[in-house]
DNA sequence: TAGCATTGTTGAAAATTCTAAACGGTTGGA
DNA sequence: TCCAACCGTTTAGAATTTTCAACAATGCTA
């Protein structure tokens, strides 16, 4: 808020920041548009800057995520050579109010992981639909406690365990704790 | 960014955020579309939600006050009962990159005063063309100091040090000093 | 009070976005 | 290897936004 020309710079890039989110949340054309009712296609063309959408359908979008037009905008994405990064300023990401992630390096350019800072409140789950992607992923936990479920194995982390994994092989977090849990992760290669 | 339903509440009203910052930053609809390069019937439609602006429309106009997307939908300006407010959620608002203001009370409807908490970086100025508008405004200087002319006197206040004037006499703010200026202020009635 | 300037609002036409349906490309399983 | 399923892209037409121009309302000045 308090400076209005540094945040004005990469506002332009609607389309980028659209299907960099979307990557981020791991949804398709076609299911966003299912939950937010409107075409695939749309969001195709979203995505390309081939038309600027009117807010009504970016809000609708934005609605299927789910993510704010102010979280949407405020999302930072600046793509720069630094090597450093503030705590303060990594690009910050919510799934639902329990779990959210601090993004290392996002904004590098054809990098080859993607680490992340991620905390899980107390009783924060990724859901019955386990997760499966390409690549793999390795993390270590640096606070309270992790339930990881990889196949069919299911185990409890504790500060300083660790696990390492195949992605494509369906896993699961869940923190069975009652103080929230943090832990650093990385993708690779990274899936946005 | 970090609790994303909590900032989703009020993004809808598209044409009342619009309107209360065109009217904050005092600018007309014609000549916002001037310098936004749109017509001003488009700002009208917008301004009444009759029309829900493209990002390409909504970003040149707000370009013309200027503002950026993200600022503008991060705008705090929830309707509330309250009585007190935190320092840190009062809603801010930057003009250019050297004065910037906190509003007091803004979310209230009906209010007789709008009070400013203002910000005045060494250097800023309200500029040459005289400041001019409906009603009454008083303040008293809190840090630095602050040029103050009205009609045909000017005076540089110090803390402590107030004023109290009709609004509709041609008037002017500029930190002369080399440190930044705070005061707080109160127009009555609020004129957004 | 009359006249002028300026403000925000409207209606029809032009321009842009969005939908619906089909296309080509890739992946995974039989 | 073929097929089915799914992905993102594209095109013509429907729907919406934006422009242009005229209108009513308000405030200021003579």
């Amino acid at each position: 808020m308090l400076d209005t020309p540094r945040s004005a710079a990469p506002a332009e890039d609607i389309g980028s920041r659209l299907r960099l989110v979307r990557q981020i949340y791991r949804v398709t054309q076609r299911e966003l548009a299912r939950r937010a009712g409107v075409t695939n296609g749309a969001i195709s063309l979203i995505e390309q800057n081939r038309v600027s959408p009117s807010i009504s359908s970016l809000k609708k979008i934005l609605d299927g995520i789910p993510l704010s037009l102010a979280d949407f905008f405020t999302l930072n994405l600046e793509s720069s050579e630094n090597v450093f990064f503030q705590a303060a300023d990594l690009t910050e990401i919510a799934f639902g109010e329990r779990i959210s992630m601090r993004m290392v390096g996002n904004n590098i350019k054809n990098r080859a992981m993607q680490m992340l800072h991620e905390t899980y409140q107390p009783g924060a789950d990724t859901g019955e639909e386990m997760l499966r992607h390409q690549g793999e992923e390795c993390g270590i936990i640096t606070a309270g406690c992790l339930a990881v479920t990889v196949g069919t194995q299911e185990q409890v982390l504790y500060p300083g365990d660790a696990y390492y994994f195949r992605s494509d092989i369906p896993h699961r977090f869940r923190n069975p704790g009652d103080t929230p849990c943090e832990l650093i992760s990385v993708n690779s290669p990274p899936s946005f």
